[in-house]
RNA sequence: GGAGAGCUGUCCGAGUGGUCGAAGGAGCACGAUUGGAAAUCGUGUGUGCGGUCAACGCCGUACCGAGGGUUCAAAUCCCUCGCUCUCCGCCA
């Protein structure tokens, strides 16, 4: 969510920053009427609250002294729903103001670059080198199928399509990973650990900005108002949801393994085969809450933070940073981490690390202080994948894989994996 | 699932229709006192919205779990929902 005063003071120039984003944006020629209908009716509403108050009082006197007070009270009485009608309307215009809000994108950052599609994403670095076989390479689904340790056919006949079973050593791989994730995030960048709900509240949907504009992305619960955590950004950044923070709380550094849910609604019949894009998959997230000053930094830190995993796996990867058009709703700035993919021939998404300044702030309304008696003001969050595990598990398969069909266990998960060095048969 | 109790400011806690943004206490901040500290005393101590101001601020309004209702007037009465606690049942 935008700021009002902003866009109350410089519709314009708000336009004019977000018409690189492909967005409509014809609802935004409302808000200065509507804006000023509001306040109208704020004015006019209070003046006379403030009359009935006054004039309670005097009631409450007369009262007391036992006088005859039947004429202020029937006057009230009329003041009285001539407030409740302005508050009606006034509950209107608000509704429809709060609408417009909410779906209004995020400001690009001055540092992104403009572009009309993904094709304009800008490659920043590139690390390691891109493999060459000497042997017939098989992606990844037909590897673990052979190897038996993932099986989709019977996650068909259980629940659908996009869905996995982990069998046995790929199983293990995938809790390996988790596990290996979560400790260098704990252990060596400072993040505090967190398991947070799989389930969250329609408000906490609403604070990071899934709701109201995709809820087609998401799972609900039927007869709830309960979705399926498309990822652990929601319910970690939801966690100070309303609250005012302490500023020696800042930076606040968490890092959440979750499951994630995703309806995948629009992307029928791509990546049908695989594990690159399911219902169900698991994440492990970094998420901050950083002073507004330090976001930008913290956003190049906790990108470094992503990449250290794809490092100490030596896969490699390379960095995008996303243009205008690629910029999803919420970010105002957000780099791609992309993991070579072989069966692919291609570069394939495996992290996302995002500056959302004080757009999921004051949705969720997460604040903090600077002084004992200051103002109150946004937190900047950031976050990112770290990584994407279903993927990362794919990208081992296809670029440990051996010539005799089994993969060999990368060097720093061997530990995680009870010390086997090798997938077989 | 059944029965009951509760949800008030940073915290504890009073308040069952009128002068209550809310007693009292604790905490915190500042000042006095002190060689320094403790103790003591004094002052202050929420947020949103609207208006006003160069600014400190000031004025108005709203907020006592959330939302609705009754009333001239609601923390206080009524309804719906959420959460917490206790007991019973069930259960990993």
């Amino acid at each position: 969510m935008l700021d009002m005063k902003l866009l109350r003071s410089n519709l314009e120039e708000v336009k004019q920053k977000l018409q690189h984003r492909g967005e409509d944006l014809n609802d935004l020629d409302k808000f200065a009427e509507w804006d000023e209908k509001r306040r109208n009716y704020i004015t006019e509403t209070e003046q006379l609250k403030a009359k009935r108050n006054e004039v309670s009082k005097e009631i409450a006197m007369l009262k007391k002294e036992k006088q005859d007070a039947d004429d202020k009270i029937k006057e009230m009485r009329e003041v009285g729903d001539r407030i409740k009608e302005i508050d009606q309307e006034l509950r209107e215009v608000e509704e429809k103001l709060q609408e417009l809000l909410f779906s209004i994108p995020n400001i690009p950052h001055e540092s992104v670059p403009i572009g009309e599609s993904e094709d304009d994403n800008v490659e920043i670095r590139k690390w390691g080198e891109v493999p060459q076989f000497d042997f017939e390479h098989k992606p990844h689904w037909d590897v673990a199928t052979e190897l038996d340790i993932l099986d989709f056919e019977r996650a068909g006949k259980v629940t659908g399509s996009r869905f996995v079973f982990y069998k046995g050593l790929g199983a293990r791989l995938e809790r390996a990973l988790i596990n290996f994730m979560m400790d260098l995030h704990a252990d060596e960048h400072g993040y505090e650990e967190m398991l947070p709900p799989y389930i969250v509240n329609r408000a906490s949907m609403t604070g990071t900005g899934q709701l109201p504009k995709f809820e087609e992305d998401a799972f609900k619960l039927e007869d709830w108002e309960y979705f399926l955590v498309p990822t652990a950004e929601v319910p970690v950044t939801n966690y100070y949801r309303e609250e005012i923070l302490n500023v020696d709380q800042l930076p606040a550094k968490f890092t959440a393994y979750s499951s994630s849910f995703r309806s995948e609604a629009g992307s029928a019949g791509r990546d049908t085969r695989g594990l690159i894009r399911q219902h169900q998959f698991n994440k492990v997230e970094l998420v901050q809450f950083v002073k507004p000053e330090e976001s930008y930094d913290k956003l190049e830190e906790l990108t470094g933070h992503a990449e250290k995993v794809l490092q100490l796996l030596e896969l490699p990867y390379r960095v995008l940073k996303m243009c205008t058009a690629d910029l999803g709703f919420t970010a105002a700035k957000k780099y791609d981490l992309e993991v070579w993919m072989p069966s692919n021939d291609t570069y394939r998404e495996i992290s996302s690390c995002s500056n959302f300044e004080d757009f999921q702030a004051r949705r969720a309304g997460i604040r903090f202080r600077r002084e004992a008696k200051g103002k109150p003001e946004y937190v900047h969050t950031i976050n990112g994948s770290g990584l994407a595990v279903g993927r990362t598990v794919a990208a081992i398969l296809e670029h440990y894989q051996q010539a005799d069909g089994s993969v060999k266990v990368p060097e720093v998960l061997v530990p995680y994996m009870g010390g086997k060095t090798v997938i077989t048969k």
